[in-house]
DNA sequence: TTGTTGGTGTTGTACCAACAACTTCTATGT
DNA sequence: ACATAGAAGTTGTTGGTACAACACCAACAA
């Protein structure tokens, strides 16, 4: 039996966490490597099955352990920030991979990995934060071409896109049909050269909804994009709005001073 | 006694989690508003008070709801979502704020709020990240400044600088006091001018030692941003590491195309 | 008026017990 | 050799109890 620092006042589930948390991070236990059963943290350190339990789930809130029932316990191996970098900043080198950003396909495929994607298209009326980077009034209608991604068969990202409804009316993007060439060409073939844009990034937890459609683990945050779209006269043509599950993903930029 | 549907096979507590989201969403509970108490939940729904703790574990994590020992439960009040605006992309009409980007007092105060730091600074061995990004090897040695931010006294951001040893040897950066000319500046009258920046931002959920230092709430996520700093030269010449609580945070790029 | 005390109600911590659900492996039988 | 059944071990769920820690308020005393 390991006992624990009496003189630490702190409550006993939270200086189990932090005494495995240490085994963690100092290579006592290696990613991927079994964790002791509960029954036996509970006997080592001479306390209940509950209290272990405490102690687990705030690692598994930190995303240090995943469990499975009636396997075990497990050391989450090296974080597997599959890594999609979507983002580039100005440099001029860049400008021809940037024109295709809106393909995700060329994106994952680059990596050696298969992508498939899942759209369909709504006019719905623009909700606030919509119409506020559109620039016009609440509940006006708008188009949304709503996208499930996949890489390798498992959910990658959610995005929306939304355009004013009489820039893109009767266009492709009004098909629910993959455009290989990129929103961004459409566009550009309507009139409408994306020329700027301006990207809000926040992050929360997921709903269950997005934990149910994005195959979250637990303690796993959700990233959120908000781009805006300006045209060669500077007007706003489209929101596209990403959910990034953080624990798949690095968003990369580059910044001139 | 409300009991909950007999015919859904989820565990109860997620099913009375299912329920009391709703009673959240549908606006039968407002925000601010007193949650029942845990030993009313319990005998309203015919449960165990274990059975409920599980149920409402599942809202903290996904910040519905925050609790207070002693005082109660109750419903988050719409996100106070402070908003400290941080980057700006590459337009010139930015360069002369962007010069002073790391003055994070002047942010503050411009939106009309009081700015605070606690800065230390250390010589440490780098790590194989901070090292990989300096392009240098594992465990040299360099220099690491480390603030603490706060606005209105409240922390706001925890944000560590790393230099390589003979940059900033004898220079104002190893001073733990506040670089009012930023630290930018001052790198660059020890002849390293920053020309261009490197980002890579991640999410994750923070560990208790972050929860502490930064007066987290349950469910609250950490934004970290990683900038790499290069000179005229396009050599490193700073690595900095900052993390931002999701409720009190955006990111702001602006790209052009 | 002010301060203190104590009671009540709340969430937090810690323990125990039992069974369900699931995985893995072994032993058995065909 | 192969399939099946069952035992053993694991995490998940649900119930219970007791006390600690804290907030709030009312009653009382100085």
């Amino acid at each position: 039996m390991t006992s624990l620092n009496p003189a630490d006042s702190r409550p006993l589930y939270q200086q189990l966490a932090a005494a495995l948390r240490d085994r963690i991070t100092s290579g006592d236990l290696q990613p991927g490597a079994r964790f002791p059963s509960e029954a036996d943290l509970a006997s080592q350190y001479d306390t209940s099955r509950n209290t272990v339990r405490l102690a687990l789930d705030a690692l598994r809130n930190e995303g240090l352990i995943v469990s499975q029932q009636g396997r075990g316990t497990f050391v989450r191996s090296a974080p597997p920030t599959r890594y999609y970098a979507s983002l580039t900043g100005s440099r001029a080198q860049r400008l021809e991979a940037e024109r295709q950003r809106d393909t995700f396909t060329q994106q994952i495929e680059r990596q050696g990995r298969t992508a498939r994607q899942v759209s369909t298209v709504e006019v719905v009326p623009a909700d606030a934060e919509i119409a506020r980077h559109l620039n016009m009034s609440a509940g006006t209608t708008v188009a949304v071409r709503r996208r499930v991604m996949y890489a390798d068969n498992e959910p990658l990202q959610l995005g929306d896109s939304y355009y004013p409804i009489d820039i893109v009316q009767d266009s492709k993007i009004m098909n629910p049909a993959d455009v290989v060439e990129g929103t961004d060409q459409v566009l550009e073939d309507l009139g409408h050269t994306p020329t700027r844009y301006e990207d809000e990034i926040t992050w929360r937890m997921p709903t269950v909804d997005e934990v149910a459609k994005l195959h979250l683990g637990p303690g796993i945050p959700l990233g959120r994009l908000l781009r805006t779209s300006f045209d060669q006269n500077d007007l706003p043509i489209e929101v596209y709005v990403v959910l990034l599950p953080g624990d798949r993903h690095v968003l990369l930029y580059e910044v001139e001073a």
